[in-house]
RNA sequence: GGCCCGUUGGUGAAGUGGUUUAACACACAUGCCUUUCACGCAUGCAUUCAUGGGUUCAAAUCCCGUACGGGUCACCA
């Protein structure tokens, strides 16, 4: 046979070789341990947690590197496509801060960055490895294909398109040329030479050395419609982008052994592969990958309506890549994620459930280290995009509102009360008489209006001063506590005999936090009197009268 | 069904033959501190590493079987 004929036969219209493709995209200038990775979702749209933490891996590992971080669209699939798949995807990426130093929409020297619009790189390869006898047509239809199947499960022989029942393998170029030049479809396969008996060991960057058979099954290389499978795009994809690290979900890691005969077969050197274990949900009792159909709770733009800081996922991500992070971050905590070197060998090789409650915890942590500012701009963005109300209420009240973000803050141990922005205006909206309603007190253990009335009459006309400091103020509340007859500010008397008495110095302040602000439980009295101001609280003194 | 991978508390996990009476973090519980809450601090939370056997002076760690979970076997990625 032929070869070289045959090629032209398959791919008249193919006129670069591969030399020409190794001159187009050179191999990068990288320095030692720089690592050029990939994220290379489909275009189907909007990102969940599953793909976020998928791309913050390679993403992470090029920056530590100095690398370069890719995204690549892998649209070989038309069916799957929808409408401004790339851009909500992208825009999603980008949301999160990553750094991406090539994609479709910015471009790069290796683009271009979508696979529908590689495909004369597919095709000169292919044409390659038919002139050099690894490839040839395959005239086979869907349903010689299903016969073919159904025979070797009656035989109970391993199903495949392999050995002797690869028929097409044996087609001379005559007949070849015949059934093209009447029209038949074809499909490109490669010429398998791997024996299934044979053992195959490879390393896997986090699963370590695995061992599986050969492959001997003759691939498609090519579809019929002149669009290459994923496998053989992201052969010509990750050489020609001069990828270094081939990050990718576990459920590939079975056809290595095929994608590493194609990287042999082309004469590319295959870079290192680094199988990913998904991100996965609790489904009832069983345990599933995350699903953005299933999971609308795991929608990237879930956590974006909340305001839960993208930093905070991120860093929930880290303690998922590397479980050392969560100590190396407590002893940092005013490290960013990527002081930390991050490995793929101190991945975990099972899949990680995914955790709400850890999510707050770190986003409660993250926040309470923010200045006021931060707080306060970081909230503002939030609000402009999904509460426009309450952002014209903290930008028309800009300090104001910074002053209550900062209550106890910015010190040595800072409240942690919010994990997401939606919750800030959830816990201080009586902090604004815009948001201000008093349907309901929270009144505690002294809970009689006229004495509750006693109580904030004697303390407002004899004690309050806005101009306090903060011990002269809790001294005055004290000694009203005392002027009151059986309450004490004494707490260890009091807790030595409670029965002796109606209450003590908390029930007291109990009774002026919820007068204010309606709530038992806000942050500290004093700071929210002195903010809220004598207008204010006479104001709502009134309400109870 | 064949092949591959995995199984350590409610969760993420550390751990690769003896400093393990199984680290750390989240969650939970109790107590202390405290004007409420939050913070902080202290204590508790797997007598045991899916299970059965074996190797060894010694096993969560090595070997074999079983069970369970996941993956894969397309002109899907």
């Amino acid at each position: 046979m032929n070869y070289e004929e045959l090629a032209n036969v398959l791919y008249p219209d193919v006129t670069k070789t591969i030399a020409d493709l190794e001159k187009m995209y050179p191999e990068r200038n990288l320095g030692e341990g720089v690592e050029v990775t990939r994220f290379a979702p489909s275009p189907t749209g909007r990102m969940h947690l599953g793909n976020l933490y998928a791309s913050f891996i390679p993403e992470v590992i090029a920056k530590q590197t100095n690398g370069v971080f890719i995204v690549r669209i892998e649209d070989t699939d038309q069916k799957r496509k929808i409408e401004n798949g790339i851009e909500l995807g992208i825009a999603d990426l980008e949301h999160f801060n990553y750094t991406v130093n090539e994609h479709p929409i910015k471009g790069g020297a290796y683009g271009p960055y979508i696979q529908s619009q590689r495909l004369e790189i597919y095709h000169t390869v292919a044409k390659y490895l038919v002139s050099i006898g690894r490839a040839y047509p395959c005239f086979c239809s869907e349903d010689d294909l299903t016969k073919m199947r159904e025979n070797q499960e009656r035989r109970k022989e391993p199903i495949g398109y392999y050995g002797r029942y690869a028929k097409c393998r044996n087609l001379s170029l005559e007949e070849i040329k015949e059934k093209i030049a009447n029209g038949e479809k074809w499909v490109l396969r490669l010429k398998s030479t791997g024996n299934c008996d044979k053992k195959f060991i490879f390393k896997d960057l986090v699963k370590g050395t695995i061992e599986l058979p050969e492959n001997d099954i003759d691939q498609v290389l090519i579809k019929s419609d002149g669009i290459p499978p994923y496998a053989f795009a992201h052969v010509c994809d990750d050489h020609f982008m001069r990828v270094t690290i081939v990050t990718r979900d576990d459920s590939y890691i079975s056809s290595v052994p095929y994608h590493l005969e194609l990287w042999n077969a082309c004469g590319f050197k295959p870079p290192k592969f680094a199988h990913l274990l998904p991100l996965n949900i609790k489904d009832g009792n069983s345990v599933r990958k995350i699903s953005k159909r299933k999971d609308p709770e795991a929608a990237a733009t879930y956590y974006h309506e909340k305001g839960v800081p993208v930093e905070a996922i991120k860093l929930y991500f880290a303690t998922l890549m590397n479980s050392n992070f969560d100590g190396w971050y407590l002893q940092n905590p005013t490290s960013s994620y990527r002081d930390f070197e991050f490995s793929f060998s101190k991945m975990s090789k099972n899949g990680a459930l995914f955790d709400l409650e850890k999510i707050i915890n770190i986003s409660k942590n993250y926040i309470s280290r923010l200045t006021k500012d931060e707080v306060y701009n970081a909230l503002l963005q939030w609000a402009n995009e999904f509460d426009q109300e309450f952002a014209a209420l903290i930008t028309k009240y800009a300090d104001y509102t910074k002053a209550i973000l900062n209550i106890e803050r910015e010190q040595q141990k800072p409240r942690k009360d919010f994990a997401k922005w939606e919750d800030v205006k959830a816990s201080l909206w009586y902090m604004y008489d815009e948001l201000f309603n008093n349907d309901s007190y929270e009144w505690g253990k002294i809970n009689n209006l006229d004495e509750i009335k006693m109580i904030l009459d004697k303390y407002f006309s004899n004690y309050y001063d806005i101009n306090d400091d903060k011990d002269t103020w809790f001294n005055k509340v004290k000694e009203l506590t005392d002027s009151l007859d059986g309450y004490t500010s004494d707490m260890k008397a009091y807790k030595e005999n409670p029965d002796n008495y109606k209450g003590n110095v908390a029930d007291i302040s109990t009774v002026i936090r919820v007068a204010i602000t309606t709530k038992s439980m806000t942050p500290d009295l004093y700071e929210i009197l002195k903010l809220l101001g004598t207008q204010r609280i006479k104001k709502r003194i009134e309400l109870i009268k």
